[in-house]
DNA sequence: CCTACAATTTAGGCACACCGAAAAAGTGCT
DNA sequence: AGCACTTTTTCGGTGTGCCTAAATTGTAGG
């Protein structure tokens, strides 16, 4: 059991653990594949293999799950990502949306003591430049109280702590708007039908307000600062 | 003239370069499988592929060499293989013995940012942990005025400027005995017909003779540091 | 219940990089 | 020149991961 995976199968088991790790359905077979970007068959013939191998769960026409070896994996190229990423930005000067694809390529070559050498020269963050959790060596999760921003209630208060690395474009945009990890912002009213959710971002004298878009309400992740009654609510 | 090679056409080129690095008698098809470590008629058709690609020369039945488009390839992973050795060496803390491999493996996965970046921060260096030098990235490769320890005559004096990196059991050989860049030896007696090597290692008080197997003597380079009239002599 | 549509799987093929075995071409010796 | 031997190439075949097109299966609406 150490032979080393393929590639692809690696990526496989990642995108298939990356799509419950903020919600909870389970992937299905398309939706993999457009995840992977390749043909829904190549994504039958695949999951075949990796339940022949033992790491996922599937059964004709269900959804794919992963096996306890699976995710052991899965949480492997996780910590691999993330940790990559942390290098990159601290130490090579990348900006955050430069990461992901540079990553995404390492995070197959790298060996176990790479990594770990790696983890402990950045100080074993539990955190990447986008706010997601690094696994640990061992597959425990740091823990994340976050909402995403499309979620929150007027009102609510809190700290980014998480944004999605998968576009960016959006990151730049980000960037440019000066939206980051740490900003402080305030919901100030939650879009009505089809208009705009809008945030007070930044505090007291410094603070503007900001028209969030779609994509951006769903991108964005949220600590609440003060607990504030009931702060979760998630209408649809 | 951008799209990216595999990796298997990258460490084709990358081996027919290196054979000529210090010696100029060009690679042929079964030397090239033997470096690979696939079979002759896996070499047969690659070369086909990398001729007609406009990477290499070859005529049937002739050696392969590289076009000037060939060569330019394989300089760039060379620059990738030493920059990343000098990186795991210097600042993740690998012995010298365990960075050939890892930096197989990263040299097909990294970008062109990731390697001016990472040479930047490194300092450009020209040398690599054991002394091989690093093309620039235009393609310049510091001149080094070396010999192999075989190659030198009795009385001659020097500094280990290189040692061959291709087999990590030598390397730690090497670091057992005590000897690493920058040593300096003193030829004491040549082989005569299959007797050994021997040369004086260090300076003055903290001296030692030193029996240099064949292995060794073919891996390890000097650079004189007295001119010393016919220095270069290479008996067979 | 049964049909229409969407999701998934199966079937047949392709490109890549490899293999062993067999054929062909070069080389060296008398 | 001719023969033996070595090197290289050609030939047919493998496994992986992908594709398109054609079945199949699942599901929601009437």
């Amino acid at each position: 059991m150490k032979s080393r995976l393929s590639s692809s199968t690696e990526d496989y088991l990642k995108t298939i653990y990356a799509f419950t790790e903020w919600q909870d359905t389970p992937i299905t077979s398309s939706q993999l594949a457009t995840r992977l970007g390749v043909a829904n068959s190549s994504v039958s013939e695949m999951v075949r293999k990796l339940k022949d191998m033992g790491l996922v769960d599937h059964r004709p026409y269900g959804a794919v799950h992963l096996t306890e070896e699976g995710l052991r994996v899965a949480l492997t190229m996780v910590r691999r990502h993330r940790l990559l990423e942390t290098f990159l930005v601290n130490d090579l000067g990348y900006s955050w949306d430069e990461v992901h694809v540079e990553a995404e390529r390492l995070e197959h070559a790298v060996s176990d003591l790479f990594v770990e050498r790696l983890a402990a020269r950045l100080g074993n963050p539990e955190r990447d430049p986008h706010g997601d959790p690094i696994p640990s060596a061992s597959g425990d999760i740091p823990r994340i109280d976050a909402h995403r921003l499309s979620e929150l209630d007027p009102g609510h208060e809190g700290t980014i702590t998480r944004i999605s690395d998968e576009n960016p474009e959006m990151l730049r945009y980000l960037a440019h708007e000066r939206i980051h990890l740490d900003t402080e912002v305030t919901v100030v009213r939650r879009k009505p039908f089809g208009g705009p959710l809008v945030v007070r971002v930044g505090q007291h004298g410094a603070a503007r307000d900001f028209d969030v878009p779609d994509e951006v309400a769903e991108a964005v992740w949220v600590e609440s600062t003060r607990e504030h009654a009931g702060c979760t609510v998630g209408g649809s």
